[in-house]
RNA sequence: GCCCGGAUGGCGGAAUGGUAGACGCCGCGGCCUUAAAAGCCGCUGUUCUUCGGGACGUGCGGGUUCGAGUCCCGCUCCGGGCACCA
């Protein structure tokens, strides 16, 4: 007999979808569109073109792929696109080093994992592929732009920002973790400058509430953005200072303390803070401090352990509760874009008030009396408990969560405060420094000021450019031939943007390109996106948890309030794969322990390589990657082949269950029956793909038990172990669909992927027989087998009457007898 | 420090409160073969055994229950996220 040949199977019938066109679907109003066919949208996070794809890339499209198909053959009308996230700086920075233009490796890339894409037998629909770096998209990602700037939603201000001077240009605030680039691990640095934002901040309350839109996210990920929105409660208080006749507002959480409020600070970055200095005799000691500050790294201002620094102002505001005159400080612990980048400080319920307070020896006053607790001073300070009120005037005596109401009410009336939401959610910066992305399509004129592109002159192309070395501001900035255009308003002579787009907004959208990839007149037909919107299964890695799934969210939301979509959540259901590793490690390059997939599947197959990834484990945890685990998958497709080649003797033609078998027969077809009862159950529940494959793999290794015989038997058994090899075929197809359509059409003479998804006859999954766990004091000590549907009493009987539960009866007296049906028999026993 | 996950054989992992270890890997034995590869069949938690079976066993300590990997309380360790956000 002839071997298991993979990448000959998968070659033919890659062929076939490709040539047909297979995975193609059309959109409502073009032919073929069936209006009556229910919709599913499946889509994995789209790739960043990089050289090859690697095993995560494998796991995600793998994992996609097999709801598609499920999803196809269980009647749904499926759009399952592919495209690239093909502008951004691992391209740019290798033109820096070799000078080939970013547009070439990227093409080569694109090309590279399009081809493993189609090696790997993805059922994509290919017509609508899109690329972020070409014109005819980057075009529609500046008309939203335009949109949004139009709207205010896009806004261009001055102010201090993350610089990242390895990759030379701004960062987003979701783009910084623990004062480091989240791209390359530089310490970011500050710097005040004038950069493009867009209006997440507007969002922040619809961002948190919409959560409730949603089907099913991982609460973690929930939990993550909610974090990073951060609402907080509390209210605005004025304190005035009334030698410099400013007024301070600033934002607490704990307005119930405002009597304990001993002084004020405000961050190093505050607009005011010049005036209140300016002449003063202080004056060289705060700009030194904040100049100090300034030159740190955000990395070393975020270390919490660090001691408190500051410089006092020898100004004082006046606490409008009490008309107290308490004096003001800068200090870095204070940051600017939070709240309104000042603070009262209460050291006596706040700790790190409190710590500031021990290093100026400044008052600890008491306003809630409680319980002292871990780490406080002598006196039980600082103290964040609730508690009575003391030191607070007429709200003495009063619990300090009434308290804080009356005391809010009390401003209010007194117009020096009010209840305030604060969020920690800031502005996205979305302007880049760099070359390969998206120009911003605005132009500045001396006449008219800033003036967006016109729509109809839209894409505002990038142009080719030779020095791609960034140098503090854009490699743009040196085309000149570019830079200078005229204004679209007046004529006159003017200069283009010359920051590019974070790459974050190109991926911020595409999800709605797809349903409308081809079109030139609009970025999307919004009865296209009315009919595929939402995402109804959207698949990645959880490293994308904030950035890019709040981006999307808020691209959403913005897009509907501007009627251009009509849903607020773009993803309805979310699924955050876990990492493959290797030797338990994750894998890198410097480590040499890495997997290729394209070796892989030369070696083993697509579908081998597949199924794995699928049979690994839990696909949301990570899962050690070794090479025995995807031979042992090999091998068990490879007895499925086999089976297809023995039993495709004869024509192919219907294969059916036969009635009235018995015997082996009847057990073969109903292990068949119980393996599309277990795998489509399964599949219901998510995720769940290993116990689907071990079904399939149970099935198959009941075809090779009774095989022998029944073939040999002729008739009905024969044909009761066709139909468990074909049902094993169809079950497999959403994770091996080139081996399944194989065998499948060996056996049947039919298309797999055009076959229903079969259905479990209640029938088969019956037996005549059921066997009964006997225990006797709970523990397991005989089975008897008894017909379906017995009598308690005669369950009992035979119970009872099992060898070795007599023994364990003996010299026992029975206390309770429990009868599980179908199940277990407990004798609960105690001496006699 | 706070918030999530997780802990089951030599390994990856299965188990609506009801037979712990499905399925796969590794290992061992047998068949086939001149031989090997491939394949097929069987065994494979630990331990005791008179070979009938017995004891123990899901990170640790308690509890609920006829019965707990699963539920409750209290820990330990590992992984992840957040952390001067007023």
């Amino acid at each position: 007999m002839s071997r298991y040949e993979p990448r000959e199977i998968e070659g033919r019938w890659q062929r076939v979808w490709s040539e047909e066109g297979t995975w193609e679907v059309p959109n409502p109003g073009q032919e073929g569109f069936d209006p009556e066919k229910p919709k599913a949208y499946v889509l994995e996070m789209l790739p960043y073109p990089s050289g090859e794809p690697h095993v995560g890339h494998l796991k995600c499209y793998s994992l996609g792929d097999a709801i598609a198909h499920f999803r196809r053959r269980n009647g749904y009308e499926v759009i399952h696109p592919m495209g690239f996230d093909s502008f951004g700086l691992p391209a740019e920075n290798n033109a820096i080093k070799t000078g080939e233009p970013p547009l070439v490796a990227t093409e080569r890339s694109i090309a590279s994992f399009r081809r493993q894409f189609a090696d790997w037998g993805v059922s994509i629909d290919w017509s609508r592929e899109l690329a972020t770096h070409t014109p005819e998209y980057y075009r529609w990602t500046q008309w939203i732009f335009l949109q949004l700037f139009e709207r205010g939603l896009a806004y261009r201000t001055q102010a201090p920002v993350q610089w990242c001077p390895k990759d030379a240009t701004v960062l987003a605030n979701e783009q910084v973790v623990d004062g480091r680039c989240e791209r390359c691990g530089t310490e970011v640095e500050t710097r005040n400058l004038r950069q493009w934002f867009f209006k997440t901040t507007e969002y922040a309350q619809q961002l948190l509430d919409d959560f409730d839109e949603l089907e099913s996210w991982p609460p973690h990920v929930i939990t993550m953005q909610k974090n990073w929105i951060g609402r907080s409660e509390g209210a605005e208080v004025t304190f005035r200072c009334e030698s410099a006749n400013l007024d301070f507002p600033v934002f607490t959480t704990r307005p119930d303390t405002l009597f304990g409020a001993t002084f004020f600070v405000m961050a190093p970055e505050h607009p005011y803070l010049d005036q209140l200095i300016e002449g003063t005799e202080v004056e060289d000691e705060v700009r030194e401090y904040v100049n100090g500050v300034a030159r740190a790294s955000v990395a070393e201002r975020g270390d919490e352990g660090r001691p408190k620094t500051g410089v006092p102002l020898g100004r004082t505001v006046t606490n409008p509760v009490n008309g107290e005159e308490i004096p003001m400080f800068v200090a870095d612990y204070v940051l600017m874009d939070y709240g309104t980048g000042a603070i009262m400080a209460v050291p006596g319920h706040d700790e790190r008030d409190y710590e500031f307070a021990q290093v100026f020896d400044l008052p600890v006053k008491r306003v809630i009396e409680g319980e002292p607790e871990e780490g406080g001073d002598a006196n039980g300070l600082p103290y964040s408990g609730d508690g009575p009120m003391v030191g607070s005037g007429r709200f003495d005596g009063m619990n300090n969560r009434e308290a804080y109401g009356e005391i809010v009410d009390w401003l209010k009336l007194e117009s020096r405060g009010d209840a305030a939401v604060n969020f920690r959610l800031r502005d996205w910066l979305v302007s880049r420094q760099r070359y390969w992305g998206a120009p911003i399509p605005i132009v500045y004129c001396d006449e008219c000021g800033m003036v967006p592109v016109p729509e109809d002159q839209l894409p505002v192309r990038l142009p080719e450019i030779d020095d791609y070395a960034p140098k503090g501001k854009s490699p743009l900035a040196a085309a000149s031939e570019w830079v200078e255009t005229t204004c679209p308003k007046c004529g006159a002579a003017a200069e283009r943007e010359t920051d590019t787009m974070d790459t974050f907004v190109d991926s911020s959208w595409y999800f709605l390109r797809y349903l409308d990839a081809q079109n030139s007149e609009a970025a999307w037909d919004r009865e296209a996106a009315d009919h595929w919107m939402p995402v109804d299964q959207y698949i990645g890695g959880v490293e994308h948890a904030i950035l890019h799934l709040l981006y999307a969210r808020f691209f959403a939301k913005a897009l509907k309030d501007m009627g251009h979509v009509g849903v607020v959540e773009p993803f309805a259901n979310l699924f955050t794969q876990g990492m493959i590793t290797r030797d338990g490690a994750k894998m890198s390059k410097s480590k040499g322990n890495t997997v290729s997939p394209s070796e892989i599947v030369a070696r083993h197959g697509a579908d081998a390589a597949r199924t794995y990834v699928c049979f690994m484990g839990p696909p949301e945890r990570s899962g050690d990657w070794t090479d025995e685990g995807v031979e042992g998958v090999h091998r068990f497709l490879s007895r499925l082949w086999r089976l297809g080649e023995e039993l495709s003797a004869g024509a192919a033609g219907p294969v059916v269950l036969p009635d009235g078998l018995e015997g082996e027969a009847r057990e073969v077809g109903a292990k068949a029956h119980w393996a599309i009862d277990k795998a489509t159950g399964d599949f219901g529940r998510g995720f769940q793909f290993n116990t689907v494959i071990a079904a399939v793999m149970e099935l198959v290794n009941e075809i090779y038990r009774v095989k022998d015989g029944l073939i040999a038997e002729g008739g009905d058994g024969a044909e009761a172990v066709r139909f468990a090899t074909a049902t094993a075929a169809s079950l497999i197809q959403p994770f091996a669909p080139h081996l399944s359509a194989e065998v499948y059409e060996k056996l049947t003479g039919e298309r797999v992927w055009e076959v229903a998804w079969p259905e479990a006859d209640p029938e088969m999954l019956r037996s005549d027989t059921v066997t009964i766990v006997v225990q006797v004091g709970g523990k397991v000590r005989d089975r008897i087998e008894v017909p379906d549907g017995a009598p308690e009493d005669e369950i009992l009987a035979a119970a009872k009457a099992a060898e070795n539960v007599a023994r364990h009866l003996e010299g026992m007296a029975i206390v309770k007898e429990i009868v599980v049906p179908g199940k277990l028999v407990n004798l609960v026993v105690k001496p006699a």
